[in-house]
DNA sequence: AATAAAAATGCAAACGTTTTCATTTTATAG
DNA sequence: CTATAAAATGAAAACGTTTGCATTTTTATT
């Protein structure tokens, strides 16, 4: 196994200081600060570096300052519109500090996140956004131990034991229960992700149940659907639950269920609004424009996308400040035409 | 401007050489190649640096042997259903080969590929995908220089001046107009985003006017409709061409284009395919779950993603060996229910 | 059992920066 | 114009690993 040395040469900075005619430590401040060195020289170290076609070391910078000017991000999947608008907008509010993402996936597998957050740390990531507030205890204390600032992302509990941005989705879950409550629906069937490795579906399963004034056990089987966050098998089990017989609306766990649950309706010839109610939680891209457009609760996934970023790359700088900060993202429910009014 | 120090004494390959009563030469020699220690010195090691909590820090080794386990990914974005699905799949197989991806977007914004390619370069990563074929010659020079190996995805051209792997999208343009020909259209709009920016686009837009026997020039104005990836201009555009005069079959630019289209013709009132017909390129999510079925051509994202991860995993070690690499993944023409069999 | 060859380990010099401390240069004041 | 403070620069020691070379230990061979 012969070992290829691929820097072909690449300058370094000390090809930089030698052509500007000043020292290494002089080059290093300049790129570091440059308002420390005097402008000549700064004019004379920039063409040297130009010219030379240098690029920093960020591997070796980060040997002493221990900054890596990256930022880890663990969400369940990309593949997902769910977290797509979030992630690009972590990404671009990210790049406007100078910093990378280093970004991993976990499928909604909890214990995979140790070896993730691993995998991070020998990366030596500034800080670590992570979905949502259910973490292994090995993981969170790995971070911690190196003092490395977690956020957690979308969802929001105002006694969560991390920092975390977010959504309260126990609220949101209440919200859409009580909007369809309050239109006169009775016969609610709820269609859900499984609940248990997934606390923003607990939360928002709870909060629907609560509005509609029921317990886990007095919802009927019959109300209480399961399905992915996938098209096809919402669809599937929509159309299941629907050509047996009939709630008057659904609460979809989000607005992915909910396209799969109108298209299922699409299929048995049903009319939303007319025959059957059908409200999702999210606001994804595309729920506004399919037909009817889609009632649901907006997420601002953009929003705490960018404030998720720019929490991350304060803290990054402050002095292990172990202060647990809180901030609920404000949502808002979007009427289009996939609810009746039933009174 | 106090400069922390986080890293509070976190162990080093030193301490854990210490404990485990072994030089620090032995550990780091574990860490890159087991075999070569011992069995009951790999033992000590591997408890002595489990007992600390050691995790290695990479930065440090790449210094040496100038990889950092992180691989690049440049999108155009991540929220988009077209991307999203190769990334996650990339993702996912890197971390089979215990890398990471570092990844970056443009929003279609060639330009600004110089500052990412210099910023994923600063981090050291030991190679790049890129979407597309179409790159500015900066960047492409910059990783060149450095010995960098570059991959581009999701198109392939069997002339590219560096390695691809993806499918032929003039092909792709083409079976679909060839499709629709075949069963009998003759009018036949064309729905593609600006294709001066997008190689992708470009090629699809050329496949499907040669498969029409038409060129540029001789293509009508209102057949040839411009939208984005969205699909909500999607359906305006589209709502606006159907609601003035109908052509019996529309190819979009991709699934994205196709599902605004469908809910434009849903919004109208036209039955699909009964009055008007619809294809698309891509089949993402969801595609195959609408009502009537989206037909669609089939790009293997995840199939691509995978092999681009795989492949590039692979020349990481070897050395800088310039061959052109090119591999043409094969598309595949799904029927579902959006077009209409004329003859 | 002695010797040669192979395997395992240790020592110390890298890797490309940053940073402390010391030194030189420049600006400010008397 | 000197004395002093401030600003700019340089020299060299870090940072946490890897690796070539030297040394010790083990294994295989006779």
């Amino acid at each position: 196994m012969p070992r290829p040395r691929s820097r072909k040469g690449a300058p370094g900075i000390l090809e930089v200081a030698k052509r500007a005619g000043v020292s290494p430590a002089t080059v290093s401040r300049y790129f570091n600060d440059p308002d420390i060195v005097k402008s000549p020289t700064r004019k004379r170290i920039k063409e040297a570096a130009h010219d030379l076609g240098y690029i920093r070391d960020r591997m070796a910078s980060a040997m002493h300052n221990h900054f890596s000017g990256t930022i880890g991000l663990v969400v369940p999947t990309i593949d997902n519109a769910i977290f797509s608008e979030l992630i690009q907008a972590f990404s671009a509010k990210l790049r406007e500090y100078d910093r990378t993402m280093l970004i991993a996936t976990h499928n909604y597998n909890l214990q995979d996140e140790v070896s993730i957050i691993r995998s991070l740390l020998e990366r030596r990531i500034d800080a670590v956004a992570m979905i949502g507030l259910d973490h292994e205890r090995t993981p969170l204390e790995m971070l911690a131990s190196r003092g490395v600032p977690v956020l957690a992302a979308w969802n929001y509990r105002a006694d969560s034991t991390i920092s975390c941005i977010g959504a309260d989705n126990f609220k949101a879950g209440w919200q859409v229960g009580n909007y369809l409550v309050e239109n006169g629906h009775k016969d609610i069937a709820l269609v859900f992700p499984p609940i248990d490795n997934n606390d923003r579906a607990y939360d928002r399963f709870n909060g629907a149940l609560n509005a509609l004034k029921h317990s886990p056990s007095t919802l009927p089987p019959n109300r209480n659907i399961t399905s992915l966050y996938d098209i096809g098998t919402a669809k599937a089990s929509v159309a299941e639950l629907l050509s047996k017989n009939r709630p008057t609306a659904l609460i979809c766990g989000n607005d992915v269920i909910a396209q799969g649950a109108l298209f299922a309706c699409q299929m048995l010839g049903l009319r939303v609004p007319e025959d059957i109610s059908l409200i999702g939680i999210g606001d994804f891209s595309g729920s506004a424009h399919m037909e009817p457009g889609l009632t649901t609760l907006r997420l601002p996934a953009k929003r705490i996308g960018e404030l998720a970023a720019e929490k991350l790359c304060g803290k990054v700088n402050l002095n292990a400040d172990n202060q647990i900060e809180r901030i609920e993202i404000k949502t808002e429910l979007i009427e289009r035409g996939s609810v009746r009014k039933l009174k």
